[in-house]
DNA sequence: TCAATAGTGTCTCTTAGACAATATTGA
DNA sequence: TCAATATTGTCTAAGAGACACTATTGA
């Protein structure tokens, strides 16, 4: 017989920085289909309780990472009756960015196997076509800082001007010359120095930044 | 009682130009609900017949306009509750590009009231979400324009390069120099010229193009 | 000839990239 | 002092906008 009705569900292609690389959350599955293979984490869409798919996303997102208020954006929906091996399927993929110093406490909330995966790396393959979502996340995501925007959401509370330098190149995947970025960010009203807070080692001391309140990725 | 299953449809942002400015396909409504309103063009998911939601646009488009073969992207998903008063829905929104010539056969084919809408305008307001969705839609493919693509599906197959700069403009909806739009696809292999055809007028004749045949926008 | 549009050239200003120079700390 | 990183400055080349100029047709 056949559905008629598709089964719905939000990924989430989740990034975060690990020492200055850029890596994406996956989730070894327990259960059917594909049980046992990495993918990325998603969930059923539950009508009762969700009132937009952003909230199945934000839903999901806490009950694997245990993190909240995470900045999210959806990237595409994908749909085939052959995608999942359950029937017809539709999903709506999101990427979210995770501040970097969150990292640890998302590794220690989950009871599921997890790791932190290179998305350019071929190794593992993800299940489903989630290896091809996640590529679709990733060109959404370098798109939109190609277009200017600062990739703040990766970085903790305060940070440096080369910590921003650092999370731009680690998104894009390529160099970009010291002089040209901080040109570019020179009249950015996203960026607030901290008067007088500095970060101090054995060198020049660098001056500390934090996020405008009125920041929009 | 709850729904368990969402409604899921297609509804399509159709673009083309007339008289060189850009207008929107919309549709009068006449079925419940929001009955003898204007509309987007838009249908149910039938799992049985589509092998994707992409298939589902295409299906509804032929059904609409009689016309295959569109340019057609996603642009966005729209999700919740209360966006259809039958209950908790999910309508993944595309745009479509329709060559100008082919205009006239849309406005023929079709047995529900149509017109061509300025998307800029707020006359009349449309059903649902429609009008916000119309919105997205133009701002993705304004987007897509900006980042370089030019938007060759508006145009018939034959074109100079004055047609080209004009939809160019009705997508941006601003001006461009003609020199620096010139400079600009000096070098876009997309653009061949016809050896020996020309547009004939009162005025110096006009090299006519064609679009290559590997022509991605 | 004139009106009208096609097509090209020139100037300036902005910006990105490459790269160098200077500044300030801890050890 | 030295190593290391922060911060600023300079040169150049490419590209965009403004604008003017030339070219070619029908009437």
């Amino acid at each position: 017989m056949k559905k008629l009705f598709p089964l719905v569900t939000a990924d989430i292609a989740l990034f975060t920085l690990k020492e200055d690389k850029l890596r994406a959350l996956i989730i070894r599955r327990e259960n059917q289909p594909a049980q046992g293979e990495w993918a990325l984490p998603g969930g059923i869409l539950q009508p009762e309780a969700d009132t937009s798919l952003d909230d199945t996303a934000r839903r999901v997102l806490r009950s694997k990472t245990g993190v909240d208020t995470l900045y999210l954006e959806q990237v595409m929906t994908a749909s085939s009756p052959d995608r999942d091996p359950r029937g017809w399927s539709l999903s709506v993929l999101y990427y979210a960015l995770l501040p970097s110093d969150l990292v640890p406490a998302v590794a220690g909330i989950s009871v599921e196997a997890i790791s932190w995966f290179d998305p350019e790396a071929t190794d593992p393959q993800l299940a489903f076509d989630h290896g091809m979502l996640l590529q679709r996340a990733l060109t959404t995501l370098r798109k939109k800082v190609r277009d200017g925007a600062l990739p703040l959401h990766l970085l903790p509370e305060q940070f440096t001007l080369t910590d921003v330098q650092h999370a731009y190149e680690a998104v894009l995947g390529s160099r970009i010359d010291k002089g040209a970025f901080r040109r570019k960010i020179k009249d950015e009203p996203s960026l607030l120095a901290i008067d007088g807070e500095l970060l101090r080692g054995p060198q020049r001391p660098a001056q500390i930044y934090r996020t405008a309140d009125d920041f929009k990725f």
